[in-house]
DNA sequence: TATGAATGAGAATTCATTCAT
DNA sequence: TATGAATGAATTCTCATTCAT
């Protein structure tokens, strides 16, 4: 979703708004919406309003309610995955491997907060097939993450077992979206900050924490 | 949580089953089928008949879905923060506070998963009032973990700032609901497996689990 | 109807009221709430709640809404005729009766407007049986109107025919009525000012009042 | 009234049926289903059946049931005081404007029986914003009348106040309300016979009345 | 007798989804 | 292709009425 916000060029050629926009449009306004309103209390019409399209020609695109939200989950995430993975090259130091990550992860949050509220909204999807594929959509985000501690953990000479990283990885990623939170509530929040409580945490532990240690990467009054 | 909060009610009369436990049933059925469905996908139909009365006598106790929801989520809340609470007593060692506080949680989330579901649901819920409540709800929890952790602070004769604490139990909290959906998802999972993962993070930090180094109060190995 | 607002004596007797006072008690209850919302919206929990009775007793004394209803009906009914009756006596003048039964009525809307209310509600009321028992309870004033009317003409040397009777006085019930909602709406308002409207117009017509005519009974600036 | 204010839509298209005719159907049965069971006692679905629509078609046209009532009732309203004033011409003289007018009314309560039945029962609807409607469109016929009335007398050179003229309005349709029901229950009764009744009492007054007098316009014999 | 508790039947309203054009 | 119009299927909630005690 590196396409939000795009404006199909200043001037529209025609009269008509090339076929993909079409489909640019939907999502846009499909994911503002169930953003605002979740998924149960927002209405095909609504889409089709804010689309600026009618009902019938948005499920000729989707085919039902169900699916395009799953479009709308499945494109936030990769979206947040690229954003995430094009930071965080495996060269560097594992540390800053992190750090960079969740400062990653927290500005997307803060810069696109419809589409991760999309996301988040889907943490507890329980409805058959449609649920499971919703649940999946989600697990994305954690094979990523868990890779990522995987090779850590390889490079520091100390590999860990399948449960136990998925169990950090797991940790990690549910502090995180926690965190967010607050970014969504006080937009004036400053993304690098929830980042860095949440990396003195697990740079330090709480256990250091609490004797006043802080992760040595940022100063504790520096931003 | 059938049991919590249970008051035998001082005399039972005579053979007439006691009003109270309509109500109990009520809120196993609601609890169960919330949980099973999420609630948008409940209907109080469904509630009525799980709990074997009418729709009325439904609406007569509760007087709505959303006030029955609301009732299940404060239920479930004041059971689990009694079930730390009863186990975390302040004059103990804050790593044995926190062992235990994590444990007590995952075990109620094992015990009891689907009250734990209908908690869990509740994230997001935006609809005014009644969403405030839920909001309200989930901030108990929170409030109870931030304090517990500011008394902690404190011992360690390390005060921490409002925000930095609020940040912490945030991300403390939100691992814990995330790594309580491996609870949900695997009933033979071991709770304490669970609390010693979170734990070792807790305490040792990433940077020292990384290096081998795991929270001296379980062994490694041990299960 | 005599007996609206008859407090049952100041001492109730002992602790439990005398059986008769629960029939007064459920008409005056009855009576101010299906004036004050309508028949429709009137629920049968709300009657019970201001008779201080349960619903069940409210059945054991009535049966049912339509009948508790149509009961409130035809009280009012027979105390409205009564009311009028007893000042109208057959050796007066015609005028003066006329003058006296107008007065009558629409004294009785100033002091009694619930119970007036509920009479006038019904004005359509097309339910099978319990709609013709309503319409029925409602002739039963026309009725009365009608025979008035009748002797008053057989005094006058100019007997008229049936339908010719009947039309006037369905003509002068329907005007009482319609000047009837001025009493209900200003509080204030006197009800011999409303007498004299309509006398004026039944007495010496419009083409009368039209040059100037007014009823010579009462002086215009008159009471 | 299926004949009043149906603009024939300009160009009626092609073999499809115009929207605009759902709209009468709607009218038609509701206007009909109102009549004949009320307000309260008449459900959505008979509408919906009686139309030859589904209830989703029927809300899309109207939006809520009180809704349609209110449109109901405007319309006749409307129909109402269209079919008086056409033939009540400011130049005629008083008294054929008085015969006109009423002649129209009964002829149109005869006609149309249903769509009176549906204005008349709204005399008594006390609930919020609706009702207030509900008051108003009646309002509006009595304000008709009134300046009819007002008209009239300054005419004859003899203005009467504005609660004189409010009261002789409020009396007359009354009345005239109160005869209609006659016309309703006799299908086979003549308007003309009802507008002479009422004609004679409001020229004559009953004290002519009585004394044999009867409005010169019909002679008392004639049909 | 009096009632706390329960309910069958129904009412308004909504929404995802699909024709006919 | 795109859509105005229509609907089947629920869903929440209410109320007159009745047992069991």
């Amino acid at each position: 979703m590196p396409d939000v916000n795009t404006e199909p060029e200043p001037a529209a050629k025609s009269g008509r708004t090339a076929p993909t926009d079409q489909g640019e449009k939907i999502f846009a306004a499909a994911v503002s919406i169930f953003a605002e309103h979740g998924y149960h209390k927002t209405s095909m019409d609504e889409i089709a309003e804010a689309a600026g399209i009618s009902k019938p020609t948005l499920y000729a695109y989707l085919g039902s309610k169900a699916e395009l939200y799953r479009m709308c989950m499945r494109r936030v995430t990769e979206a947040l995955i690229e954003a995430i993975s094009s930071v965080v090259s495996e060269d560097l130091p594992i540390e800053e491997q992190l750090w960079r990550g969740l400062n990653a992860f927290f500005s997307f949050v803060a810069r696109f907060r419809d589409e991760w509220r999309v996301l988040y909204q889907q943490v507890v999807w329980q409805e058959g097939p449609a649920g499971d594929e919703a649940v999946a959509t989600r697990r994305l985000l954690l094979d990523n993450v868990t890779e990522l501690l995987g090779r850590a953990a390889v490079r520091q000479g100390n590999p860990l077992g399948t449960d136990e990283l998925r169990g950090l990885s797991t940790a990690l990623v549910g502090a995180a979206e926690s965190l967010s939170e607050g970014l969504i509530d006080h937009p004036g929040q400053r993304p690098e900050d929830t980042s860095r409580q949440l990396m003195n945490l697990l740079w330090q532990g709480l256990g250091g924490l609490l004797h006043g240690e802080v992760w040595p990467g940022v100063s504790p009054a520096g931003t």
